[in-house]
RNA sequence: GACUCCGUAGCUCAGCUGGUAGAGCAGUUGACUCUUAAUCAACGGGUCGAGGGUUCGAGCCCCUCCGGGGUCACCA
């Protein structure tokens, strides 16, 4: 990047940057800093009784300078806040030159400098716990301006809320907006939990294939790549269910993985291309026992992030407190709409959902018009935690049939907020029943129905060796991370969601410019001066573009030996 | 994918019926030894998302495109 695209407060910067070496100051150091306390811990526990804290090292970002002429006030903002910095002049500077205080603090620092301090923590006279700088070094300067957010009795003034910057230089967010990164905190907390959930009960955590040869396990539209050495489509994973099944296959009595699945459809408030979900295998166990396991770690969640099980979600409060109430699809969709889906074939559910106004295709199956007028006409009608149970056979092929009636499956899932966030069934593990099924998917799929599942022999085969009777649990962790931190886009608990790639405005390369003859210099100014392309060049006399050049040159006191008109004449022809 | 709103200084935003681009913060220079959205004075800072059109004249009106938000649709 040439000088000439950098705003006014860049070129300052760097330019302070310059006066900071001749100074002999090195603006990126490379030796350790060793701090010896934080912001958190001094403003929790300075105490002006036993004067304590009197020899800290800390460093962190310049927030803010309020400069007195001799003394200032400067903000510190490490990991865990910020603190008042009070820096005085014949402190800092003990001897004759004042420079460090003069120069160094007073102009070539900048907001967002990166700087540790030596001193000791007092009270001012307005109240408020600050550190008495000793001495102050330069750890790394920024060349960048950043948002500016004032704050004054916990209201901020000029946020920085963009979304759109704000996702795409999360890194700005996370400095000048602290309750983001307490979300970010909350999300890994949710995550630990659980592992230790899981630890405590002995289950192995694992990791499985994220490209795979059969993209199995759910429906969705898989992205897909290309292995060059093994010349094979290869898929990013849908869901890792059936690998972790082989596990159990293998021996393993419980196993479990936080995966990243991937799925190739639409982007909005609630999905990602890429998401995080959380599954598990249990052997010997069934989907009655999983529902208690499952809400006994959703409690213990919200019981860690929020000490209570009440959680806040937009304008209701959530209560995640055992026993969940649970209804089985059947009665939730006798419940809000009448019909009785027990035992009607195709054609008397299609006449229903006329009836009642759900829309349905031609490619729908049976177990598609359930889950259709389920989401269409239930769902959202769960606020507070509930498992629905009992979903029927043709939408579940993955699942064991029901002990007492065969339309059904043994699984649940749970909906909270009108989403669904867990899904868990008594596993399948009849080799036989399950090949079937694969086989019915694929006359869905013949059908027309592009999400149903691939065959994956090889699964099938190894239910054929026997897998014990096992429950598995899927849950969706960045939907459970938006319940818990009260969240209302799937953008906000990723810390990179995906965005449409930046598009720098069009321009021809500097090596087309200088194949006209333009001298490099001269390509630059050009741009400055806006002629991003060949074409817009050519289409200016040559006797303007030379005055422009020159009095561009003048103007910017650039100092360059100005061009003469033949040469500017050859330019353009 | 449809509809809708938005894109103006480093940040947050004004900009009337089309008539020479504004404010606050940030920045620069100066003043100031306990301030805290520090204060006071002066000054600088803009391809108005991109391209085209209408017009004597476009930040504003029209079209296309790019990016984003929201709503809906799709989505195990």
């Amino acid at each position: 990047m040439s000088n000439l695209d950098l705003s006014e407060q860049e070129l300052i910067r760097r330019n302070s940057l310059q006066k900071l070496r001749e100074m002999g100051i090195d603006p990126y150091p490379a030796n350790e800093f060793k701090i010896n306390t934080s912001t958190k811990q001094i403003l929790e526990q300075y105490d002006p009784e036993t004067n304590n804290f009197q020899d800290v090292t800390m460093a962190g970002r310049l927030m803010n300078q309020r400069i007195m002429g001799k003394a200032s006030f400067a903000e510190l903002q490490d990991e865990s806040g910020k603190i008042q910095l009070y820096v005085n002049r014949d402190e800092i500077c003990p001897g004759e030159d004042k420079s460090l205080y003069n120069d160094v603090f007073k102009k070539l620092l900048d907001i967002g400098d990166i700087i540790g301090i030596t001193g000791y923590v007092f009270i001012t006279q307005m109240g408020e716990t600050s550190v008495h700088v000793k001495t102050m070094t330069l750890l790394s300067k920024s060349l960048r301006p950043l948002p500016v957010v004032k704050e004054k009795d916990g209201a901020l003034f000029d946020a920085f809320t963009d979304p759109e910057q704000r996702y795409r230089q999360r890194y700005l967010d996370l400095i000048v907006n602290p309750q983001v990164r307490e979300v970010f905190v909350k999300r890994t907390r949710i995550i630990n939990n659980m592992r230790e959930f899981f630890n405590e009960k002995g289950y192995l955590e694992v990791e499985t294939p994220i490209l795979q040869p059969i993209p199995g396990g759910a429906a969705a539209r898989p992205f897909i790549t290309h292995h060059n050495a093994l010349n094979i489509p290869l898929y990013l994973r849908i869901a890792n269910e059936l690998y972790l099944k082989r596990l159990i296959v293998g021996g393993f009595e419980g196993v479990y993985e936080f995966a990243k699945d991937f799925r190739n459809e639409g982007m909005d408030r609630t999905h990602n291309p890429e998401f995080t979900v959380m599954e598990i295998y249990v052997a010997y166990k069934d989907y009655n026992w999983m529902m208690e396991m499952t809400e006994e770690m959703i409690e213990r969640i919200a019981l860690a992030l929020h000490g209570t099980t009440e959680v806040t979600v937009g304008d209701k409060v959530i209560d995640f407190k055992r026993p969940f109430k649970r209804i089985t699809m059947t009665d939730s969709i006798k419940e809000f709409t009448g019909i009785d889906i027990l035992g009607k074939d195709e054609a008397e559910l299609r006449a229903a959902c006329k009836e009642i106004g759900v829309e349905v295709d031609e490619t729908m199956g049976k177990g598609k018009i359930i889950d259709e007028i389920f989401g269409e006409k239930c769902e959202g009608h769960y606020i507070q935690p509930t498992f629905i149970l009992d979903y029927p056979v043709e939408m579940s092929p993955l699942c064991k049939k029901h002990r007492d009636n065969p339309d059904l499956t043994e699984r649940f899932e749970l909906m909270v907020n009108g989403k669904e966030l867990c899904n868990a069934y008594s596993e399948l593990n009849d080799p036989i029943d399950q090949l079937g099924r694969f086989q019915d998917q694929l006359k869905l799929s013949e059908k027309g129905d592009n999400e149903a599942m691939f065959i994956d022999m090889d699964f099938v085969r190894s239910l054929e060796y026997g897998m014990p009777p096992t429950s598995g649990m899927g849950i969706g962790i960045d939907r459970l991370a938006m319940l818990m931190t009260n969240s209302s886009s799937i953008q906000d608990v990723l810390l990179f969601p995906q965005m449409k790639p930046e598009k720098r405005t069009e321009e021809d390369s500097a090596e087309m410019f200088e194949a006209l003859g333009i001298p490099t210099v001269w390509v630059e100014v050009l741009r400055k001066m806006n002629y991003r392309k060949i074409t817009q060049l050519k289409e200016v006399k040559a006797s303007k573009l030379f005055n422009d050049l020159c009095g561009f040159n003048k103007k910017n006191q650039l100092g360059l030996p100005n061009p003469s008109m033949d040469e500017v004449t050859k330019w353009l022809n």
